[in-house]
DNA sequence: ATTGACCTTCCAGTAACTGGATGGAAACAC
DNA sequence: GTGTTTCCATCCAGTTACTGGAAGGTCAAT
């Protein structure tokens, strides 16, 4: 199939599609003379699979070893679980940070008056000379 | 003070400071002959609070917009608040999304028996057809 | 006069795309 | 067999908020 059609199914955009064949990470057969590109269901499965990780937030970088895993029989589940741990931490580690910005803000939020006077503890935290 | 005197004393990289000044965020004094550009203590002030909003995930043009309200004592707390709020919206949508990635990928995790054999519930889950 | 620590500007690269311009190819209508 | 539409291709620029590096001017001290 041709790669709009690839795109309807996998729900991906073709430029993303493109993108995904420069960087290898798919391969679809290629006419040498119209360079149209011919995916196959083994090349949406990919594109579903790069999709999900996507999702999972492992960068392409991250897609591409998952993928040469996936190509690999005899890998380890090991080196999986090592990438997907990995993310995880990172994860973790974001959640946390974001977390304790949101109760930062929030509280500042509540504090704000929100009216028509200048007097705001949103801008004082902001330009607070101290930390 | 010159550049990296305010580097030192804001904890912002030279090349941040440059940026900023560039973006017109800050406004130090420049040598007309050698293009130094001098900052004073309030510009000092003006970087910290840069520095703090960048922390709390305001974009370059929230925080152009943040000090442009710093700047106004006749401001209305209300622009302030409704800036913040919708960062803290955003913020909230963001720790939800992680969040149940963040499940999704632990249950995943603690599923992968992570020994040499090839069989993972994590590739599975990345290629399985359907969703 | 020369070193060394500053400072400057300008260009490229980052991540993962998205949008747009330009032009060829395939399918259908007439 | 020509016109129109829809698809496909490549290439370039833009996004965000910087960071790194090259080339070169400035300043204080040796």
């Amino acid at each position: 199939m041709l790669i709009g059609e690839a795109s309807r199914k996998t729900g991906l955009s073709a430029k993303t599609i493109r993108f995904y064949s420069d960087e290898g990470l798919v391969h679809p057969r290629k006419d040498p003379f119209t360079g149209y590109r011919f995916f196959t269901e083994k090349d949406l499965t990919r594109l579903r699979f790069l999709k999900r990780a996507r999702q999972f937030n492992f960068s392409i970088r991250d897609c591409s070893q998952l993928l040469s895993l996936y190509d690999q029989p005899d890998r380890s589940s090991l080196d999986v679980k090592t990438i997907a741990s990995n993310k995880l931490r990172e994860l973790d580690a974001k959640l946390e940070e974001l977390n304790s910005l949101r109760n930062q803000l929030l509280s500042l939020v509540e504090r704000c008056k929100g009216d028509h006077k200048p007097d705001c503890p949103i801008l004082e935290a902001l330009a607070a000379e101290r930390n």
